[in-house]
DNA sequence: GAGCACTGC
């Protein structure tokens, strides 16, 4: 027996193995899996046996029968060569030989790709393994596997045995299910709920955080249809986030026994795990506002839970004022909106003084400190008190998550921590600095999940991804320092803005919340009571008032709802917004002068994108294009995390980026040449990687281009066959959607003006690739303003011509004509016109 | 020549 190691060391040890170790491994891994397959198969087999179709039961004999030959070669191999290798190990490792000869710095690249797997391999221990089909060299195992392969080369003995207590740990999950769920603070609440139900259409109910309210509502709802003998109602309950909805319904399904998809399932964006059967679904807010296009009566539908209301996103105030018309003529659907406590009166107040019922929840008690004096300068207040925090509560265990407000905060806030842990050496115990934002690739997030080692502190440097979206178990300090960035649309200059703003006060109690998951915990306030009861709003903006609207007027149109300013909007946002958007809607062609959805508006509104994306692709298939300026839209919406780029490493990422330059299409033409090339290497991760680029977001990107195809299909657009893409048919295409968004240069050659909305001095954003001096058009289209000081995201070089041409309604000859002779600009600030 | 929080269809 090799001595025991700690986990340090052998992780360290494993860095440092060659990659064929890594084959092996992953080999084995794979056979790991497959047993795990096999065992998950036989369960399922014994517990829904009745309920499987022929082809899955083939498959499970299929996974079986592959399982039980790979046990036999193995064995082979085992007493050949005392290691077990399988004939696709081989090739797959002269692959990759192959694949790695071929670059420079081949050794630190592989490094690097094992450091990765080693953090992968810690942030796989109690989640569950996910698989990236897409990436050959993906793989993941647990700390617990690599430790004991390391210390013995024997992998199958201690899988065996981790599977075994998956095993048991889930047979004994099925056993408590039913004593869990009785244990829930809901349970003790949920007579008084159904005979609330059963008396008001209507009800708003207030839980805490614990209390169980998203798993067992939808439940109680079900029994109570089944109760009255209606088994074919549906219950529909939204979640504004993806992953809230797939793992509620997981759990429900569990605590249902049933499978996934047969009575209880979900529906999101690219996925729906929902059948005829299904009886309790779950879907984000988006989806079933989309679901009002095709079944604006909701048939079937015996209850509509809103969740998380709320956090008032604009699907779901979309959908109160649609579901409060249904309501009047559909007197047996229910509704249900759930909501925090501080919200309840205003919900209540909306749906016509509905009642409120209160559940408490079940979270361990967060003692909260205020700042005495108002902090100068809050990212080093919160470095300080995180070192306060680490040396003052020495003892006492649990991680530290500190609020800030974006990744440079982030970065130079680890700089700080880092440096002064080198300072302090021994005195202080270990602390281990991690940072997390949406921008971060995956694996670098999942880091933030791995437990610390006995006796090391983490320290989690995070945005508000953290206040919502992501939950850190074994957090008991939050430091807050009371600000997050927003993002501000002003629809008088056309610009989003993204501002640091003080966060509201019910943010605020969210992010002191995350201390108190896992035990009592503390949070540490950087600002002061004062400031906190007078300075900070109570709830923060609806969404509805500060974003665009166009898209939400058109699909509110589309579904019937002509007269916008009667709209029961819980908060209407400001009747210019609405204007300014119906304006752009006409212009675009969507709406006819009488306000009224045209033919070309309906196809619009079929796409979930922007209208003026929308068009853009309406007319590229006239001038025989689609195909790539779908990709183009496609990329667009996910521009913004394309490339990975850590401070150090950005020399190496601008001269990544200046490969994928093309001539004459802007950064269009990057887009495509970025998307093609990644298609032609069969969407490979590794070459994603070479190339700094985010293979999560590529694979998004793809997701949205299949989508969006078939849509366009289904709207009888036919993409041509690809060839070489045609300039000007692009250029003409996005020119008719975008025509609001042209830009001119300036006499300088530096700064650009707008040549409507307002006619401001704008300027290539430095990250574009015509940014260069000698790069830059005359005329331009940008997809994206930002502001301080304006930057185009996004730009793609026209010709003036094109907006005569294609927005006529917009623009006149003496528009451009003036632009381009005139010194002073044309009219300055003003009302954006309309033809008439 | 500078920097983007977070969702969703």
């Amino acid at each position: 027996m090799p001595p025991k190691r700690n986990a340090t060391e052998d992780l360290s040890d494993l860095r440092q193995r060659s990659r064929f170790d890594y084959l092996a491994k992953r080999e084995a891994l794979k056979l790991a899996e497959l047993q795990k397959d096999v065992e998950e198969d036989e369960r399922e087999r014994e517990r829904f046996g009745d309920q499987l179709s022929k082809r899955e039961l083939k498959e499970m004999d299929q996974r079986k029968e592959t399982l039980r030959l790979t046990l036999e070669r193995n064995q082979i191999d085992d007493t050949n060569s005392g290691f077990f290798m399988l004939d696709s190990t081989l090739t797959d490792k002269s692959e990759l030989l192959n694949k790695r000869n071929k670059k420079e710095n081949y050794k630190s690249e592989v490094q690097l790709w094992e450091e990765e797997q080693t953090s992968k391999a810690k942030a796989a221990q109690g989640q569950r393994a996910v698989r990236e089909t897409e990436d050959d060299y993906d793989f993941v195992f647990d700390e617990q596997t690599a430790i004991n392969f390391v210390s013995d080369g024997n992998i199958l003995d201690p899988e065996k045995q981790r599977l075994q207590q998956h095993l048991d740990e889930a047979e004994k999950r099925a056993k408590d299910i039913s004593d869990v769920r009785q244990s829930l603070p809901i349970h003790a609440y949920k007579k008084e709920i159904l005979e609330a139900v059963d008396q008001f259409q209507t009800l708003v109910l207030t839980a805490e955080t614990g209390s169980g309210k998203s798993s067992q509502i939808p439940q109680y709802m079900l029994e109570y249809f089944r109760q009255r003998g209606e088994h074919e109602k549906v219950v529909l309950c939204t979640q504004p986030r993806r992953v809230a909805a797939i793992s509620l319904a997981t759990r429900v399904a569990e605590e249902h026994g049933t499978r996934l998809g047969n009575e209880v399932g979900y529906t999101i964006r690219f996925e729906d795990k929902t059948t005829e059967k299904t009886r309790i679904k779950y879907l984000t807010d988006g989806t079933l506002l989309r679901m009002f296009l095709t079944q604006p009566d909701l048939p079937d539908v015996g209850c509509v839970i809103l969740d998380e209301a709320h956090e008032r996103t604009l699907a779901t105030d979309i959908l109160m004022g649609l579901l409060l018309d249904i309501v009047k003529f559909r007197t047996d659907l229910k509704i249900i909106v759930s909501s925090a406590t501080l919200d309840a009166q205003g919900f209540s107040k909306y749906w016509n003084d509905c009642p409120v019922l209160f559940v408490p929840g079940r979270t361990y008690p967060v003692t909260t400190y205020f700042a005495s004096q108002p902090e100068a300068n809050y990212l080093s207040a919160a470095i300080t008190t995180t070192w306060q925090v680490h040396i003052g509560a020495q003892d006492s265990k649990g991680d530290i998550l500190v609020f800030l407000t974006g990744q440079d905060e982030i970065e130079t806030a680890q700089q700080s921590i880092e440096e002064t842990k080198i300072k302090l050496g021994n005195r202080a115990k270990e602390l281990i600095c991690l940072p997390l934002y949406s921008a971060l690739p995956p694996d670098e997030q999942q880091k933030i999940f791995v437990p610390a080692a006995p006796g090391v502190r983490k320290v989690i440097l995070a945005t508000n991804i953290a206040e919502t979206s992501l939950t850190i178990d074994g957090v008991a300090h939050v430091i807050d320092t009371g600000y997050s960035k927003e993002n501000l649309y002003s629809e008088a200059t056309g610009l989003d803005s993204l501002v640091v703003n003080p966060v509201s006060r019910a943010s605020a109690n969210q992010r002191a919340g995350r201390a108190g998951r896992t035990g009592p915990g503390s949070c540490y306030r950087l600002y002061t009571q004062h400031a906190f009861m007078n300075d900070m709003p109570a709830t923060s903006l609806p969404e509805i008032t500060r974003v665009n609207l166009c898209s939400t007027i058109l699909l509110l149109k589309s579904i019937g709802v002509n007269d916008l300013l009667n709209f029961p909007f819980m908060t209407p946002p400001a009747p210019e917004a609405i204007a300014s958007s119906l304006e752009t809607l006409y212009c675009l062609g969507a709406l006819d002068s009488k306000g009224a959805v045209t033919k070309v508006g309906r196809s619009l509104s079929e796409l979930p994108i922007e209208p003026k994306m929308a068009k853009a692709l309406l007319v590229a298939e006239k001038f025989g294009s689609l195909s790539h300026v779908l990709t183009i839209i496609s990329m667009i919406g996910e521009s913004g995390a394309l490339f990975f780029a850590p401070k150090d490493k950005k020399l190496h990422v601008d001269a990544a980026k200046r490969r994928f330059y093309i001539k004459g299409l802007g950064d269009y033409g990057s887009y495509l040449s970025i998307y093609n090339q990644w298609k032609e290497t069969e969407y490979d991760g590794m070459w994603a990687k070479e190339n700094f680029l985010q293979a999560k977001t590529l694979n998004r990107v793809r997701n949205v281009r299949e989508q969006l195809e078939k849509l366009c299909e289904r709207i009888g657009l036919t993409p041509e066959d690809e060839g070489e893409p045609d300039h000007v048919a692009i250029k003409k295409a996005f020119t008719s959607g975008y025509f609001a968004n042209a830009a001119r240069m300036s006499r300088d050659g530096q700064s650009y003006r707008t040549v409507k909305s307002g006619n401001q001095t704008v300027w290539i954003h430095p990250s574009s690739w015509i940014h260069e001096p000698t790069e830059r058009p005359k005329w331009l289209l940008y997809s994206e303003l930002a502001s301080l000081p304006e930057f185009m995201r996004s730009v793609l070089p026209i010709e003036p011509e094109y907006l005569t041409e294609l927005a006529p309604f917009y623009f006149k000859d003496s528009d451009i004509e003036k632009l381009g002779t005139n010194k002073k600009m044309g009219k300055g600030p003003g009302k954006v016109g309309v033809d008439k």
